[in-house]
DNA sequence: ACAGGAAATGTAAACGTTTACATTTTTTGC
DNA sequence: GCAAAAAATGTAAACGTTTACATTTCCTGT
């Protein structure tokens, strides 16, 4: 037999209201009362149901994540980290990622308009106007945006400071001497990739040193890239003695190419990344790279959401918070290092 | 203002009911109506509340994903997989991870009882016996379950064949010639790690070679088992002179551990692990390993829970699925390998 | 022009909660 | 012992859909 809280509240000979207030622990009811629904919701093994609750209170106390990809540590670790803070509130996390660029938008739309979920944390580095932005906005639904493009103001967003963190290892590097600093870029569009070629350029302007296209490669993030990316450059009539790769999976392929192309990291090329996965303590030398604030920017994605939606913090004004990187000394750059493992 | 079905049928002149035709496209709708509906829709940028929806099909077309962890490129290429097998199918995805052994029970029984999903996939290789399993099964929501205990029957059950994968990296060992190959375990009482530990015991048996307890030691999964088990087996008399690891991050602690212990691999000491994770590539020699065949286990997963719902699998039956694992052949074994970059 | 069937549409009862409001019961202060 | 306040409980109307069933409208063939 079905059981609903009506089932429960006829066998507890009280109302289906009195039910509720048990379940729901708030709304004054007798001990007596009391004990004798939890026994019958025990007896039956009864658990509210969240659906009809849902849409009963007009919530669902479950927040949507809408991400690029799925693959890769740094995904990993948000997710992880959202899905802890989520839990720690007690809310469910539905997840999804944007199978193609149209799907994000249409998900995202069906997240807010659905009904399914009480609000959305939205990273989405490349495809962002301020039209598309008012699309999802329309909804009202709570909304928290992760790496959005800065040109998207109107809303609440958490960024990785990609500058500073450019600037940090672009800086180191010249510390260290070197003049001739390649950038192995990401993928044109993408915001991350965008703000950590603008602190390179920043910096190189600030010192006065000569930008140089010919040390410049396109990538894309990915291990590939950032192989054909050095052989690119070292068949070049200039060869860079250092190399910032605008990730690290893009300096692991650095790494392969200049093993395959006897090249010593750091004495012939130095090498920075940025990302800071765990990957890159295991290279030898380790790899010197810009540490992303990626757990923390998932939980305070879901906190600043769950403030948003209970009204605690305000979704009016647009709010933009950096979260600052820092660099992480490996012997890439060309710092000395105790040679011990760094493992553990 | 606030929109709903009726607003919608309230502006086209019609009822709620021809709305809903109309936006789930089936029962018959003339032409004429339906494109006075779709204007109003479009015109109002309305979409079907999910959660009324499920209330009224108890159906959310949604799937919650209960795994133990959500660290690791294991745990992401499951998800990944399960995102993607969902996405296509039209399906949401809930996702929770079990924060504590307790946790996990809790959720699958909201997940279970609260109506919010139609299946789920369980994934609970420590905590499992058939008392729980009924607790869960209870509520005859479709489940599927991913690695579970051999003696946990009575459901349907997708595992990677870890026995069939530990009997080929051992028996390869053993076609090498190493006669005292040691074994790092993974957790006790964790089903994968119990079931290639038995695949290990099992060759030693059938090829008459004495299982040494002195070769054996504990690990939980993590590099640091990797790395203080190998310390560990080579300060004792006997010296093994190959390593089995249940996986392949305690392979990569032993690396590191035999990288600082001087000792070299294959030369003195082969290894292989379990999994075939990316970083498995990247190691120098690259890592011999069981490969497991994880997104096929997610989307099969999903497959099959879809099914399940619809009916068109059979629930009665239970059912145990194994799923081949393959061994992928690195330089880490003793066999010779042609020592071009791997990578790419 | 009309019977009869098909197609289109409408009506209203679920789906399983929550909660404002109304009512009843208990407690409190005197 | 009683009025008034407080606590406990109940009633019934949402919440926004879907869908069986009933009704109306449109064809079709004669």
């Amino acid at each position: 037999m079905k059981i609903d809280i009506r089932e429960i509240a006829r066998q507890a000979g009280v109302s289906t209201a009195t039910v509720s207030r048990v379940m729901n622990g708030k709304g004054s009811v007798s001990d007596n009362t009391r004990q004798r629904v939890l026994a019958v919701v025990k007896q039956n093994n009864y658990k509210l149901n969240s659906i009809a609750r849902g849409l009963s209170r007009q919530k669902t106390d479950t927040i949507g994540v809408v991400l690029p990809e799925l693959v890769d540590e740094f995904f990993m670790d948000l997710v992880h980290s959202i899905d802890e803070a989520a839990y720690a509130a007690n809310k469910f996390v539905m997840i999804s990622s944007s199978h193609s660029q149209r799907n994000t938008i249409e998900t995202v739309m069906e997240f807010m308009n659905g009904g399914r979920i009480d609000g959305v944390i939205l990273m989405a580095p490349e495809i962002m106007d301020e039209e598309l932005l008012r699309l999802i906005t329309r909804s009202n639904r709570p909304l928290v945006m992760l790496n959005a493009p800065g040109h998207i103001k109107d809303c609440y967003s958490l960024n990785i400071d990609n500058h500073q963190g450019a600037v940090a290892a672009v800086t180191h590097l010249l510390g260290h001497g070197y003049e001739k600093i390649a950038m192995i870029k990401g993928p044109a569009g993408n915001t991350d990739a965008d703000e950590r070629f603008a602190g390179y350029q920043d910096v190189l302007e600030k010192s006065d040193i000569p930008f140089r296209d010919d040390l410049i490669v396109n990538g894309d993030f990915t291990l590939q890239a950032g192989y054909y990316g050095l052989l690119r450059l070292i068949s070049q009539p200039v060869k860079p003695d250092a190399v910032f790769a605008a990730n690290d999976m893009m300096a692991l392929g650095v790494y392969q190419a200049a093993l395959a192309s006897q090249i010593r990291i750091p004495e012939d090329l130095a090498v920075v990344g940025f990302d800071d996965i765990f990957l890159s303590r295991l290279l030898t030398p380790r790899l010197t790279t810009v540490h992303s604030p990626v757990p923390e920017m998932g939980s305070k994605a879901v906190k600043a959401l769950l403030g948003i939606i209970s009204g605690e913090v305000s979704a009016e004004q647009p709010y933009r918070e950096l979260l600052s990187t820092g660099l992480v000394i490996g012997g890439s750059c060309g710092c000395k290092m105790p040679n011990s493992s760094l493992l553990l």
